[in-house]
Formats: structure tokens, sequence, C-alpha cells
DNA sequence: ATAGACGAATGACAAATGTCATATTTTTAA
DNA sequence: TTAAAAATATGACATTTGTCATTCGTCTAT
């Protein structure tokens, strides 16, 4: 089994202010597991007896709509930390996680985390300054959703999903996301995404190969989706 | 002046958790103040020394879109903590705060606020819980932007303000806001707003005086709103 | 290898929504 | 009080967006 010392520290970049015996008392109860893409990592409305460490793997933070249609939130990738409003507000999940493809984690109990949140100063204030991000980014969001057009939002989506993921060796956006992923993101219908891609795809701005994206034209996609 | 062992233990339901000396202290140090329909309490991207307590009044909490077109995030009465993230966080406002009445307010400077937020861990723990409900409501109108129509965001905003704000001796909503303030709140142009009120007052679900709103029919709206 | 299933793409169309112009009403300020 | 300004309301229209139907392509399981 891993180390913490090592994963931690190396990667939760903003959850690493555990001190070094925290690390090792962590370490020891901590459990290893993976899962699989399509696997559904927590599931919204269902309770929690610890969190979840990302070390590898991508995955979708999701809500139920009105009429059933899931709504992409959030993405999360190697070093966050999964689970802890649940945990530590002993409320139901929030959010679905769904894993976008293989993922290994390390799962740590309720009591030991909340432990370590009592102990440690740094750790709580880290987490709480973490939420109040999110919350900035929600609330970023729902000015985009009010006010952007569908066209906006796919750019900027883009342009996120670029910065969020990178690109692989051959220039693509490296996370695999259906169309109708793609337009839950976006926020609009899966055949608007489509067309709205096609038609970017014949200007030229991006290039598609199957489910992966290419932008080719960053500076006209900045143009759109923020309008400068 | 006032105090706060009779103002806040009263008033701020999920902020009571000061102990009695905790509450003198607060009492000794805040300052009373007052704004006017209008005014700006809190201007997004500025820095703060303190939070305000909200005694009486309502307010909005608004955030500049792209075209520098406010958005709505959000409403805020009588009892609420304002600027308590920028304080703790020591980061700009994230939103603006504007009265939509004239409003009476306790101001309590950082230092004394900091000092509570230390000593009382129930204190602190609100607070944390208090971010998580705003991030969770957050989330559901991110997915409500996007899954709605503007009809059916219009219900729902309409039932929403009438639950917050109950009503007025008429049976009135009992807040006043302009139609370009109830778009902003639905995320729609201000003439579809228009439209969609007079459509609903032609249908009997709503009348209609001045900038004043009543909903005669809840049963519709909440059949528009929430689909049942 | 092939049928079946699923996702992607596209056309055709309807519906929703935004924009602009203008009239009407209300509010504000001199 | 009255004129000007602002907000509300409405019509006309363009554009965006969603829905449904269909085709095409790809993946998968047998």
């Amino acid at each position: 089994m891993g180390n913490c010392q090592r994963c931690i520290v190396k990667e939760l970049s903003k959850l690493s202010t555990l001190t070094s015996s925290q690390l090792k008392q962590v370490s020891a109860c901590k459990t290893a597991t993976s899962f699989k893409k399509g696997d559904v990592i927590l599931k919204e409305g269902s309770m929690l007896n610890g969190v979840y460490c990302i070390k590898e793997g991508k995955c979708k933070l999701t809500k139920l709509g009105p009429n059933g249609k899931e709504q992409i939130i959030k993405f999360i990738t190697s070093g966050d930390m999964l689970g802890y409003r649940a945990v530590l507000g002993e409320e139901p999940v929030s959010l679905s996680v769904v894993a976008l493809e293989d993922m290994a984690a390390c799962f740590i109990p309720k009591q030991d985390i909340l432990t370590v949140f009592h102990q440690n100063k740094n750790f709580s204030k880290n987490l709480f300054s973490n939420v109040c991000n999110e919350l900035n980014d929600a609330n970023t969001i729902i000015t985009n959703m009010a006010q952007k057009t569908v066209r906006e939002r796919l750019a900027e989506a883009l342009l996120f999903l670029e910065d969020t993921f990178g690109h692989d060796e051959d220039g693509f956006i490296d996370v695999v996301l259906s169309r109708e992923e793609l337009s839950s993101v976006v926020g609009t219908a899966t055949e608007s995404a489509i067309r709205l891609l096609s038609e970017m795809k014949k200007d030229r701005i991006i290039s598609l190969e199957g489910k992966r994206i290419k932008i080719l034209d960053r500076a006209v996609l900045k143009r759109i989706g923020f309008g400068f």
C-alpha cells in the first residue's frame, strides 16, 4: 500500500497542510481503491462514512435536474478530496461523482479525517476556503448561464476544458466526453451542441476526430466566449 | 445603541451560537449603521475590514456579468451576516450588496469577529455549514438555469420570492423589485419577463399592480415551475 | 464477421427568446 | 405642478434554440 507522505504532500496542493505525524496516521488507516470508467463513486443523496482522495483519473460531478436530466457541475482530478462536505456536515452527498476514466483513489474513514480536521487548523481553514472558492465559481457559472448565449458558453467550455485537462500528444483536449456530456456542461440540447461544434469546425476554429476536440484558433474562441 | 444579546440571539438563528460573554464583547465594539434604498453596502472586488449583521431591511447580492449587466445571485434579510467570507479569507468581496429598501445594520470590526471565530467552535462551524448550504443552493440554480425554460424559472422565482419575503396586507409579495431586477433573478431579457408576467396576468395566475405582484393560483404556478 | 445498439450528425420545423421600435405609464426633479 | 426622465408595456420581427425524424458511422457482443 502507498504512503500518504509521498502521495498527499506531493499531489494535494491545497490540502497538504498535515503534519508529518498526521500524515502517518492518515496513511495507516486509508484504503486504496480503484474505479472503472463509468463507476458511480458517490451518489447524490446517499450518506458517506469517509472521504476519497483522488490519486489518478478524472471524474464528473453531477446533479439531477428537474426532469431527471443530469447536469454536470464540475470536474475533479488528481489531488482533490471528495465527500468532505457531506462527512463534516453529516449530510447526504449533494452531487453524484462518476468516473470518466479508470481511477485510483484512497478512502479515509470519517473518524480519521474528522480527527485531523479538529486537530489541524490549517487543514480546516483550507477546506473552508476551498468551499468558498467553489461558491465563487458557482456564482460565476450562474451569471454566465443567465447572460451568455449557448455559442458563447460552448466556446468558454472548450477553453475551460483545455485549461483544466491540457492536451494529449496530438494536441486534442485531454478528456473524453460524449456530446451529451459536453452539452450538459454548456447547458443546452445535445443537437445544439453538435451543430455548433460542426459550425466551429467548418470555420476552422476547432477540429473534431471522433469524440476528441482540438482547438485550432484560441483567439477566436476567446473572442466568442469572453468578448475580446 | 442596541444590545447584541437581544438582537443577535433573537434574530440570527443560524449565528446565535455565541456565549453570553462573547455577545457582550461583540456588543461593545459594534457600530450601528443604516442604509438608504439603493445604497451600495458592499462592492464586488473591494476589501473589507469587518462584517455587517442585518437588523432590518432587504438587500440583493449581485455579480457583474460579462457585458457589465448585473446578475442577482441571492437576497438577504434580517439576521444574516454579510462579508464574513471576504473577512475570513482576507479576499476581495465577491458580490456587491445593494439595499432594496432602507436598512438597519451593525458593523463588527474584523478583529472582533475573528476573535469570536477562533474562540467559538460552534460559530465557525455554523459559518462553514452556511457556505456549504449556499453552495448547494448555487448548484441547484445552475441546474435550473441550464435545464428550465424562462417561463419555468419565472414561475419558480415568483414562488421563491413569496416564500422568502411573504406577502403584505393586500396579499402582494412583500418585496419591491423592478422588472429589470426580476428578469435578472430569472436570467432573461427584461421584455421577456414583462411579456410572461402579462400572460400570467391574463391567465389569472397572478395579478399586477405597479411593481407589486400577487400570486392568485399557486397550484398552477407550481405546476409551471416544478412540473407538478 | 455481423446484427444490433448506441452515439453522432444533419435536415426540417416549431417554439422560445432576444432585439428594436414605439407607446404608455409612472417616477423624479426642477 | 409640470416637464423630463425613467420604467413598463406591447408590437413586429429576427435569431436562437429545442424537438423530432432520419441517416450515418462506430462500437460491441455473440
